[in-house]
DNA sequence: TCAAAAGTGTTTCGGGTACACCCATGT
DNA sequence: ACATGGGTGTACCCGAAACACTTTTGA
């Protein structure tokens, strides 16, 4: 018997990715959004993503869509949660899996906006446009899964440059969490983790000058694979 | 101008849901299995599941399957991951959404198998038949998002009948968290929390007679509003 | 010399864990 | 009377939280 004898005849939904892309901007967390240069919603800002295509990993579209629409770099992507309400686009049943991710600089390579997207740009979370479709309901469930995460996963490093110092993981934290944090805790513990190398570099600026550590991904590998767990 | 304009043409993947049930059984946990009665896999074991309707939202094409092909009521579903690898299914490009779900007792109406299934089945986790398509890994993280969650959100009371002995919900921790707990400490901070309610109901049998206990519903749903988290 | 940010220890408190015996019932 | 599971209190320990001043630099 041929494989093919097996094929579906089925109604089938499009699929689509989207993706919650976040940075570290100075007034709190940082959203990448694109003009839609299409209908529906056309000059509506939504959230970078498009088609799945044949033969592609869930993963890779979302890759390579943001790198069509934004012309960005990941340093952490992730399932977010699959978003397939009839009625969510007018077009027909579109069902779309949604990813968010995490850049290290908002000063990457200035956006290019091509395919789809008419403009690409920075939002920071306190002054969101509306945005197309449900992709509202799809970026506030990002935030929460983010603030979640950030403390059982060392996932913050990803928002951060790969040299940084004690005070500016601070204040990313502080950033996510939504909540001050007590500085001298905040060093002892997150140095006490291990995980974190200082480096003989220097942060310089107004103040006195700070040193710069690095995430030691190594040793983070080590300790998970024997059962440590990150938390923070 | 017309939605009909904006009619995608694109290659578009058949979408299905399946659905990791889990019951607690007298060995740790129980998932429910069937027996695919169609190629391929016919005759494999497999998470029930099936093809999503054209107008029908995800979760619902979930609850629909499993009662066509076993017949049984959750009383809990939650949406889990999507697995979309290109060759996971040899058909073609099948892209699953997948849920876990959660019984209250293995003892529901004897298991109907209907519709793809040609029979329905309760295996221990411990002797799990192999799985068809990637259903072991589906599986598997179903299995882990459990035991993750458990801690931290009331679900736990969704595997044990509507009234329980505090032994029971002690035995269903530790068959999910895979550990042992003390006795003492479990009565202690269960109760601390405050959302059992001790009924005047025992419940009777060889040794002591235990009182039983409900999850009070509504006082987990107003702590929540008020900021409470759950943890156990 | 002043402004700005970095860096540094100790005490207190609460929750987590360890631990062993008596009680109420059915057989 | 004995087997079976239900029910109870205390002591210790460790990690979390609160808290304020000195240091180093650039302007």
């Amino acid at each position: 018997m041929s494989l093919e004898s097996f094929t579906y005849d089925w109604p089938r939904p499009a699929v689509t990715v989207d993706c919650v892309v976040f940075g570290l901007g100075l007034d709190g967390m940082s959203v990448l959004l694109v003009r839609r240069g299409e209908e529906p919603f056309k000059g509506s800002w939504a959230l970078p993503g498009g088609f799945v295509r044949e033969e592609e990993r869930l993963e890779d579209a979302a890759r390579r869509e943001l790198v069509e629409e934004t012309g960005i770099t990941l340093s952490f992507l992730e399932q977010l949660y699959t978003f397939g309400a009839p009625e969510r686009d007018p077009r027909g049943r579109v069902i779309t899996v949604a990813f968010y991710a995490l850049v290290q600089e908002l000063e990457q390579p200035p956006l290019v906006a091509t395919g789809d997207a008419a403009e690409a740009q920075w939002f920071t979370e306190h002054k969101l446009p509306k945005l197309a479709f449900d992709h509202a309901s799809i970026l506030k469930l990002a935030r929460t899964r983010l603030q979640g995460k950030v403390s059982w996963q060392p996932i913050g490093f990803d928002l951060l440059p790969r040299l940084f110092t004690l005070s500016a993981l601070q204040r990313l934290y502080e950033v996510v969490l939504k909540r001050p944090l007590d500085k001298r805790n905040f060093r002892r513990k997150v140095l006490a983790l291990g995980l974190l190398v200082e480096t003989d570099q220097l942060r310089r600026g107004p103040g006195r000058p700070a040193k710069l550590y690095r995430f030691d991904k190594e040793a983070y590998a080590r300790a998970e694979a024997e059962g440590f767990v990150f938390e923070l």
